[in-house]
DNA sequence: ATCCTCCCCTAC
DNA sequence: TAAGGTAGGGGAGGAT
């Protein structure tokens, strides 16, 4: 293994350095514990090799990402920014990077660039003079024909022409005494931070660039730049015992510049006057930005050095390489550069990616090691306090008639795929994680066998900070609870709830959308401008609703038990309620169709009572001899599938995708047995998507035979199974239009709680899901909550209000408010009576029909 | 015009 | 044997 012959190894700091260090923790966080004990047991060189190439690649080792990031040093340094933010995040506060801006024309701007001289070497060899002058590099390989790459060379080996990135058999064969030594990740830790630790003390105005490098403004400094250089390089030194170059200019472009002049071990001033004449022989390689591809264009144009680059005009460059591109072309070839020092911006994305040792020999091999990456990605998002909409998959996939990498496990060539996927609500699930990956992954339709690498990368991020501290006070759960006891402030807010969302609405010509939008964005801007109401009610015992509050049908449709305890939480009152109300009910399935209809009417008038969600405890709404006046004419005879009438400009076969390449086989397997075969009739059987992505929760596993019979024989495995975007499925297309998304949530939850519920008939799992999920989020939700949101947050109003544990019979109440609910809109009605029957028969089967019979008015 | 997706490029 | 990650910028091209 890579142990330097020429070192003395009973020398204790020596040894030392070839422990095996372990700055991979999956939180992101290198904490003082890193240091593994059981590493202390033996070197590297001792463990004994597996007989084939498996145990180095993802077969064969069950915990590939884990170790493989423990020794990945590119995955160190890209880490590291990360672990940086959080360390010195309360060191940053208070730093305005536009301060410098104002000062910048009056006073001139001076800046420093400082850097570690070879850095990973450096730090590893600092108690080892007697090889200062000699060539060392780090790696993790020491054998001359190997092809581990070469992380950091010190001065004397670069004089062989050894680089960073070199195959250690090339960086032997151009100097075949040179040194190799290990890597110590924990110890490049510790000498980041004191190098930051230096820099923060001569300043505020400090931007991270790496581990090993950094920008200061030093334009407020008292003293001469250079002198503050050199006392911040001697520090350096003196607390590391490595060394640093600096370098000052005007801007952070002729600064950075500056800084390899001076390597190593040296500083360099580029004054202003000298800034062209540097540049004129520059080659375009050095400026930041240009790497290989950018140097060989313009060595193709004939240009070689800044100077000539100088000579082409703007509009050339960026015909040539694009807007922004071109620009910075053109300013950098004449020192021009017009950032500013500052903070390191939030995060844009959380990633993870393998691209070494990825070989899968089937589907499971591929589908464990997403699972692991999802993991790995979601414990960062949580490390980092953000989660993500959109989600990212990268594939290497290799090329055809590639031949075999160079590079020992590498991924040779290759082609790079990558597809993506939004969800309505943030995440840093796990679970969740899971379940759009493996769709993702499956969108590719790829042969596992040709995978070369895998990445999973999050984006769209928000702050954890807002949504899981406003758990408290902005989830579900806690307005839920409190709910009863806020009715008349939830009334009051709706009016200002109302006005806002008509703003939201503004420019819709059809009045059932902007009717929807009303109702349903209403009810979230009350609860999310209003949060400190929410806190204050958190601690507030559920008071329940006067009893004239509650709604007949409902009560009438408890079973019994649900009854009693209701009836005990009254005192009593509610059988003599009931008693006196009996006369009424007979209405009551007229008074609530009508209802919904005059809700918002009475919303849209008066902004108040008439908005009043909940189905059980609703108030007593002056609105049934009115309502009945509208019964007639507006509202369609609804009473349960078997007189359904197709609400206006609505017909089955909207329902029947376009694309005809999606479906919910959740949702599919509940439909009644006519339609699904119409539905099969319009899909081609190979491409099914056997669930949504833009739902909380998917279910894990779905069984084949849960896509029907039909299907299954279409299909002849799992391969057939194509994954792919935006599920069609219930979403009618003036809804497609107005929320700008092609899927049902509804759906989603009930195929959810079919998975969930089905076995055991307990919704605790599915209750627990949606009630932790914020306010905030569901506010962000579209143009305001998805109206099925809504309705099951009514549901599970009910569930919470009554204290009830979750059980079968408890799912029958909510099919029961399903029911009623599905009178609120058109297209609810639809969906309830496409969904109900198949719920009925559920409830039937599992428990020996005893509800059924309940379920008829 | 502006956004989004799917890339590629760059730096450490 | 070996540990080719991470994140931002930005361009091409399509949808809106
Ligand atoms: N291709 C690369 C580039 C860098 N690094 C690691 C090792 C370096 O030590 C460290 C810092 O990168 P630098 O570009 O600053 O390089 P060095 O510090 O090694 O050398 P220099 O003196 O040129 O700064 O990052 C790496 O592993 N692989
Ligand atoms: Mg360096
Ligand atoms: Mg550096």
């Amino acid at each position: 293994m890579a142990v330097p012959s020429n070192i003395d190894t009973e020398d204790e700091s020596s040894v030392k350095n070839y422990l095996q260090s372990n700055h991979y923790q999956p939180s992101a966080l290198v904490s003082s514990n890193c240091i593994n004990n059981q590493n202390m047991k033996g070197s590297p060189s001792s463990t004994v090799s597996e007989p084939s190439n498996q145990s180095h690649s993802t077969l064969g080792d069950p915990n590939f990402v884990e170790n493989y990031f423990k020794n990945s040093r590119l995955h160190f340094i890209g880490t590291w920014r990360n672990r940086y933010r959080k360390r010195f995040r309360t060191l940053s506060d208070g730093f305005n990077c536009t301060s410098s801006n104002i000062k910048a024309s009056a006073l001139k701007t001076a800046i420093m660039h400082v850097d570690m001289d070879c850095f990973f070497v450096s730090v590893v060899i600092r108690n080892h003079l007697e090889l200062r002058d000699k060539p060392v590099a780090v790696c993790h390989s020491d054998n001359r024909k190997g092809t581990a790459e070469i992380s950091s060379a010190n001065y004397p080996a670069r004089d062989y022409g050894i680089k960073a990135g070199m195959f250690v058999r090339d960086a032997k064969a151009l100097c075949p005494h040179l040194v190799i030594f290990p890597y110590n990740f924990e110890a490049y830790e510790e000498v980041a931070d004191q190098f930051y630790s230096v820099l923060h003390k001569h300043g505020n105005k400090v931007q991270a660039v790496s581990c090993d490098e950094a920008f200061l403004d030093v334009t407020d400094s008292e003293g001469d730049p250079q002198l503050l250089a050199s006392k911040i390089r001697r520090e350096i030194f003196e607390t590391t015992g490595c060394t640093a170059s600096a370098g000052i200019a005007g801007n952070m472009l002729m600064a950075r510049l500056a800084t390899r002049t001076a390597k190593p071990d040296g500083q360099c001033y580029i004054p202003p006057e000298r800034v062209d004449d540097y540049l004129s022989q520059l080659p375009i390689k050095a400026l930041p930005g240009v790497g290989y591809v950018l140097e060989e264009k313009l060595k193709k144009q004939n240009v070689w050095t800044c100077g000539q680059l100088c000579m082409i005009s703007k509009d050339s460059l960026q015909k040539d390489f694009g807007l922004k591109t071109g620009e910075m072309l053109w300013n950098y070839s004449r020192g021009v550069d017009n950032r500013l020092v500052g903070l390191i911006q939030e995060s844009k994305s959380v990633g993870a990616e393998v691209n070494w040792g990825v070989r899968f020999k089937d589907v499971k091999d591929a589908q464990n090691f997403l699972s692991n990456l999802c993991k790995e990605v979601s414990l960062r998002l949580q490390g980092c306090g953000v989660e993500g909409r959109t989600f990212t998959l990268k594939i290497k996939k290799r090329r055809k008639d590639a031949e075999e990498p160079t590079k020992y496990m590498g991924h040779g060539d290759c082609e790079n795929l990558s597809h993506s996927t939004t969800v309505p609500v943030a995440t840093d699930d796990v679970e969740v994680l899971q379940r759009i990956t493996k769709q993702l992954f499956g969108s590719f339709h790829l042969d596992v066998k040709e995978i070369r690498g895998v990445g999973l990368q999050v984006s769209r991020l928000e702050s954890t900070e807002n949504s899981k501290q406003g758990l408290e006070r902005n989830s579900l759960k806690s307005w839920l609870t409190s709910a009863s006891a806020r009715t008349e402030e939830l009334c009051k807010n709706n009016y200002v709830a109302k006005e806002s969302s008509n703003q939201g609405c503004e420019g819709e010509g059809d009045e059932t959308l902007g009717q929807l939008c009303g109702n349903s964005v209403g009810l979230s801007i009350q609860m999310d401008s209003n949060t400190s109401n929410g806190a204050a009610c958190l601690n507030e015992v559920s008071v329940p609703p006067p009893i004239c509050h509650l709604d007949m049908g409902v009560l009438k449709s408890l079973p019994p038990e649900l009854f009693s305890e209701l009836n005990e939480i009254y005192g009593g009152k509610l059988v003599d309620f009931v008693a006196k109300n009996k006369g009424k009910t007979e209405n009551m399935n007229h008074t609530l169709r009508a209802y919904s209809h005059e809700k918002i009417e009475g919303a849209m008038k008066e902004g108040q009572a008439a908005l009043l969600p909940s189905m059980v405890f609703q108030n007593e709404i002056p609105v049934e001899n009115k309502a009945k006046q509208h019964i007639a004419k507006e509202v369609p005879a609804v009473s349960g599938a078997e007189s359904f009438v197709p609400a206006s400009g609505l017909t089955k076969t909207d329902l029947i995708p376009s694309s005809l390449s999606q479906v919910d086989t959740a949702v599919l397997q509940q439909l009644p047995e006519e339609l699904k075969v119409d539905i099969l009739e319009h899909l081609p059987a190979h491409r099914m998507q056997v669930f949504s992505p833009n739902v909380l929760l998917y279910p894990t596993e779905i069984p084949l035979e849960a896509l029907g019979t039909k299907t299954a024989e279409n299909n002849s495995g799992s391969k057939d199974f194509v994954l792919d975007n935006n599920l069609w499925f219930g979403t009618p297309p003036h809804w497609v239009e107005k929320f700008k998304v092609s899927n049902c949530l509804i759906l989603n939850i009930l195929a959810e709680m079919y998975y969930k519920s089905g076995s055991t008939g307990n919704l605790s799992p599915i209750l627990q899901c949606i009630s932790s999920v914020s306010i905030h989020q569901l506010d962000a939700f579209q143009d305001g909550w998805d109206e099925a949101m809504y309705i099951l947050c009514e549901l599970l109003k009910q569930y919470i209000k009554l204290k009830i544990e979750l059980d079968i019979e408890e799912i029958y109440v909510c099919f029961r408010l399903l029911r009623r609910f599905a009178m609120k809109s058109e297209f609810f009605i639809q969906m309830y009576n496409i969904v109900y029957p198949y719920l009925q028969a559920l409830v039937g089967e599992n428990y020996g029909g005893n509800l059924h019979m309940s379920l008829k008015d």
